[in-house]
DNA sequence: AGGGTGGCCGGAAACGTTACCGTTCCTACA
DNA sequence: TGTAGGAACGGTAACGTTTCCGGCCACCCT
């Protein structure tokens, strides 16, 4: 701080101009190698390190992103992911990241909604990754400010113009179809689907469950319930209504993971047996899973990736302003682990199995 | 872009100099309620947002510091949630964070760690947060820069004078002590920890257990393995080995939660009931463990607590540079859930349990 | 009436860069 | 020998603020 050291310091120290030090740092041409590296001497030997609020100013540019975590109180590892996603990719363009969390009503109107201070002031952010939950008067308000700026698809509330937006999804719909599709082939019929449709990401799911269902003319079976606070206690409680319609229903399809492992623990705890009874699936490949047995069948969503594909396509719209709006969209994976069997292994929960000879 | 309206704009439509419209704009005296009306007015009218960049140049600040994850490739849930503490904190004062992961080798000379370009240059942060794993090489390193920074204690390696740094650490060592503690007092006498030595945060944990058994004259079992990967595994390993000391062994004293869940998944495997058995504490708790039961007793580190510990501690460093170095602990609360019970619940493995008539 | 005081305000320097433009000097070629 | 051209470089105006300093005017007091 008291020896601060700046570029005209150096040109002073070199005898040369200051654009000449310019030059250097920047590697542009024009000039010779001999003050070239006189100058990166007299750099190196009074450690002078560049100032970068100044370089920002003179050309317009802040070199950061911002993302923004709206309406979360923790950053679930679903998230952690993603923002690390981001972070990595912005740190290979050698730009920086701010992590923001932010809670907003989401019925005031948009110009009455107060950003985020980085985010309102000008040259602080080239950028915006707008993930969490979000509704469309955040969307607007940032819309206003002319801000470029890409947003997480999947838990977006209410009927915002998708086309007018750049968004990132993961294919929750193409990963439920599949999950859903498996337990068919494996034999599967009584298939039920366990979600709240309230919500679009589980509404997602269920539409992916019902193409694949349809698509095989069977029977939709949902079980729609509110889930507020406890994915893992709504399946808890799911599980307890599966319980009297066994032992036709022989799979479930839950919502998430979180929402299966509840399920699975209801289901254990009534002497139902995971897969031998009921086969279940869940989505999202979370890390907790590894701690339980039998370990879930689960679609596994790539969440780094979709950081990743985030901060690519920010920073392709920051170069190219009048990009058009694209919907970008990183598959699923089907998981096959444990927690899924043909079915009629068991029957019942009264401990009798009956062999299937062929 | 185009339409950009500087201070300079609203001087001239306000027929004003701009040193009155930096004024008014911070609220510094010397205006009228007249002109400071009249130029809010055009303000609001030409929607000014001022250039957060040039007002840092000249102020020489950044109003931004950054929280840096090192050698982790995944942000995990503990330092997810760390970062939240320091995110919401530095709201709080309106500052931002710059979220940014690191990676670098335990054995590079400090003058050759490339640091990160926005860590190296001026002006692009007021401060740091180091936080992930850390060896002395990148400390020493930030530490030739001059920028004030603060550490998170507990995954730091090396032999650091501790004395010379602002960090804060959770009570690892306190906090065990009070797991053994209390299992002490259930009755047990036969308590295993089991531990990776090598590294600092285990080895704390391995001191707490050690206070408590030695104040209680009890003999000391320690079951010392290395843990690289998957501390899960380690656990399941480990109870592969608790398997033989029974029924001596009574107790479990487990590094973390993620040994916990392994050595509970092996002994359940191999028919060992928790906490029928053999009780069985962890430490952390982390998120997973809602998903499996028994639910685990362990020791609630306030993960966002260290965050804001993080922060504040660094933005007092700001405040007043010459803060002689502190070292800040927040304390951990045990947590006792259905892993633990007194001892001769049962007896072995062979199902036959013993009621104790007094 | 003169001088001191305080409220209000404008001009301009400063923050540390980059970029444009102009100048010098040297070489090469007519 | 004169000149065109290019390499190398310096000066300086920007970028958008804040802050310091000084000026003007009105008012009050002696």
């Amino acid at each position: 701080m008291f020896e601060y050291v700046s570029i005209r310091d150096i040109a002073r120290r070199a005898g040369v101009g200051v654009s000449t030090v310019s030059r250097v740092l920047n590697d542009h041409p024009d000039t010779s190698q001999q003050t070239r590296e006189k100058v990166l001497r007299i750099i190196r030997e009074v450690n002078y390190r560049p100032n970068s609020r100044a370089r920002q100013l003179v050309k317009n540019t802040a070199e950061t992103i911002c993302f923004i975590l709206n309406n979360r109180d923790v950053i679930n590892p679903f998230h952690s992911r993603v923002l690390m996603g981001v972070a990595r990719y912005a740190r290979t363009l050698a730009k920086n990241v701010i992590f923001m969390q932010f809670d907003y009503p989401p019925d005031a109107p948009p110009n009455r909604l107060i950003l985020p201070l980085v985010i309102w002031e000008r040259g602080a952010l080239d950028g915006l990754v707008i993930a969490g939950t979000n509704y469309p008067n955040f969307i607007n308000a940032v819309k206003a400010l002319r801000i470029p700026f890409v947003v997480f698809g999947n838990n977006l509330f209410g009927d915002l113009q998708i086309r007018d937006l750049h968004s990132v999804w993961f294919d929750n719909e193409g990963g439920t179809r599949k999950s859903t599709e498996y337990l068919i082939e494996l034999g599967h019929q009584n298939i039920w689907c366990l979600v709240d449709t309230t919500k679009p990401w589980y509404r997602r799911c269920y539409d992916g469950y019902c193409q694949a269902m349809e698509q095989h003319q069977l029977r939709l079976h949902k079980l729609d319930v509110r889930i507020e606070d406890s994915p893992f206690n709504a399946g808890v409680e799911g599980a307890k209504q599966f319980l009297h319609l066994q032992p036709q229903l022989s799979a479930i399809v839950a919502g998430d993971d979180e929402i299966a492992l509840g399920v699975l623990s209801g289901l254990n705890q009534n002497g139902v047996r995971v897969p031998d009874d009921i086969s279940l699936v869940g989505f999202d490949d979370i890390e907790g899973l590894k701690f339980v047995r039998p370990l879930l069948t689960t679609v596994r969503v790539a969440k780094e990736k979709i950081g990743e594909e985030l901060a690519k396509l920010l920073f392709e719209l920051l170069q190219n302003r009048d990009l058009p709006p694209v919907k970008r969209t990183v598959s699923t994976e089907l998981l096959v682990r444990e927690s899924s069997a043909r079915p009629g292994r068991g029957l019942g929960s009264n401990g009798l199995s009956i062999e299937v000879v062929s």
